[in-house]
DNA sequence: TGTTAGCACTCTTTTTACATGAGTGCTAAA
DNA sequence: TTTAGCACTCATGTAAAAAGAGTGCTAACA
């Protein structure tokens, strides 16, 4: 559909804008090394690619920029896969080769390396955790009124829960309560802790003695309290280093959405597998339609696990960050694979 | 030393900049209720003002804003407690009416409310870890290779801390390894555990067998690993509401420095007891010299746990935000108190 | 027929000039 | 001691002019 010469125009471009964040005038493109032809060509042709869509100017007489349009495009058919440099896999390499047995932290550095290489904002979504099996369930009592429950799961994630304990449960009682719920929660899928708390459980309890009924009923809402996602962002100032940022209110704007860590997830949570690339309108959020997202997953077995993603101007190094996602996420599918 | 009429004059200047942001004029001040001179009276009056160092202009034919200097004159001598409206008081009773027994949720709604009533950026420091002693330990195993450790502390304050475990280690193993931390580290203040581990229990544990060894060291540096402060930021996006900050480059560098939270947790802790007020350059870090600081501190007992604060433009509604803080940092220290 | 040089034209950006208005400092009168 | 009056300063706003970058179109060229 496009010709040699006006794909040839368009990379250009969009290379240029990519760096320079300036219209270019057919002039400069000339003046490229692989291009072989007049301005006044080139100006033929940027007539032909603006009409089709691809590229649009700011204002009647200055160069071109590219279009949405132009990005998906670019994306789709230009793209050239882009080596990353030596000292960025050292890098990379680095994060990864300390021995390393906590998610979270992994994630966290994950996080960390991906904004620093890339000077966007990183974005990474936790592991699902109702993928996952309950390993073991303590209770530790901190008063005579409250306590914290504190669950393992298959995948080594520990979390608390605290809840209110009746006075009058004692130590003995608890330990009790413990028992019955590691021989019936143990090796139960998260998704599926409301139905057997619900069921057997609760039955076996109050059979045990009618002294749990309070006690069981602060402990399941704490249990089955929803938890929160995990989010982990890094490198949000990055984003006031972009040009097209220097506007307040867009900060703002883009800042609000970000705090929004629900929406956020769910956006994550929600992108397809593989490398999936969202530009400007193409976003589902009004505030981000002045930016790209490309999102990448990470699994387990079959199991896609979570997400991880960079946020940026349209204008991003679309080459680059896929390539760097790519990487990544291969890297923490591995680390996820050789701990389970 | 400044005569009743200055005080005058320097007040209004100072409360109405907090509000308008804007320079002002002798005309506006003699428009003023309580304010019975003429703009040429005021002129004086400010000259002088202006000759002592309270107040500056920001051109030669502008009107008068407040120096660092009038500000903390004004913070020492002129400030009138505000009320608190009775919606904030509706607002901070609801917060902490919920019952709560989990530290890290009520600091959360604090930093949150500080944040939405005052619009600026709320930060607190958590409380200190090594004032507490230890409750108990769990061990739980992950793989053959990998456990973690679970620290309660008398707070209620739960860790986690993962470790590598060597292959030969087998249940039975693990749970006399428990018995004997339990046995000799629980009530130990956290400060202690070091001296204690290298002492005494490494001792017993090597006696009790040589397999232990191994285990012994890489539990020993997941257990004294430093672990990092905890710091909770609310309303960052506030400070981009401040007509001071309107200049990107402001932003960044403030953001820059808020990301460092090891400096940042360090202030924190280093302010003195009650409330403490920063004004712009008398903050230690640079990029806080367009700032004020505000913090106050919570305690359980005698032993001061924590500090909350708050962070906006040297233009700040001292008043309100030190009458907040105040009620803050009283309710943190009761919920404290009556949790231990 | 495709390519290119030439040129008028458009629109942004920068500069300059000028008018306006807010506010001051000073002087002199009350 | 206070205040009215006035010249002066400086930021802000507006308008016009100049400069510059880049386009679209036409006509010539290969």
């Amino acid at each position: 559909m496009l010709t040699e010469r006006q794909l040839q125009v368009l990379q250009v471009i969009i290379d240029e804008f990519i760096h320079t964040a300036q219209p270019i005038g057919s002039r400069a493109i000339a003046k490229k090394e692989d291009i072989s032809f007049s301005p006044a060509t080139i100006r033929n042709e940027m007539a032909d690619l603006e009409d089709l869509g691809f590229i649009e100017k700011t204002h009647t007489s200055s160069g071109r920029i590219p279009s949405e349009k132009g990005y998906r495009f670019y994306v789709d058919h230009l793209l050239s896969p882009s080596r990353l440099s030596r000292q960025e896999m050292t890098v990379i390499a680095d994060t990864f080769q300390r021995e390393m047995i906590e998610f979270e932290k992994v994630v966290q550095k994950s996080a960390r390396v991906l904004s620093d290489l890339t000077n966007y904002t990183s974005i990474i979504l936790g592991p699902r955790v109702f993928e996952t099996t309950l390993k073991q369930i303590q209770i530790i009592s901190l008063s005579d009124q409250a306590a914290v429950a504190i669950l393992v799961t298959s995948t080594g994630h520990v979390e608390n829960r605290y809840f209110n304990v009746p006075a009058s449960m004692n130590a003995s009682d608890l330990e009790k309560l413990v028992n019955i719920l590691n021989e019936r929660l143990t090796g139960v899928p998260i998704i599926q802790l409301q139905e057997k708390l619900y069921g057997e459980v609760a039955e076996l309890l109050l059979k045990h003695s009618s002294d749990f009924e309070a006690t069981y009923n602060y402990l399941k809402a704490a249990l089955l309290e929803e938890q929160p996602v995990k989010l982990y962002m890094d490198g949000k100032t990055n984003i006031l280093l972009q040009p097209e940022f220097n506007d307040v209110h867009k900060i703002q704007a883009l800042y609000s959405v970000m705090e929004q860590e629900e929406e956020m997830a769910n956006i994550l949570r929600t992108s397809g597998e593989g490398i999936k690339v969202s530009i400007g309108q193409e976003n589902q959020l009004d505030e981000m339609q002045d930016c790209s997202l490309i999102t990448a997953t990470y699994s387990l077995g079959e199991k896609q696990m979570g997400t991880i993603a960079l946020l940026g101007p349209t204008r991003m190094e679309y080459s680059r960050v896929i390539s760097l996602l790519n990487v990544l996420s291969k890297r923490l599918t591995n680390t996820f694979h050789s701990w389970y």
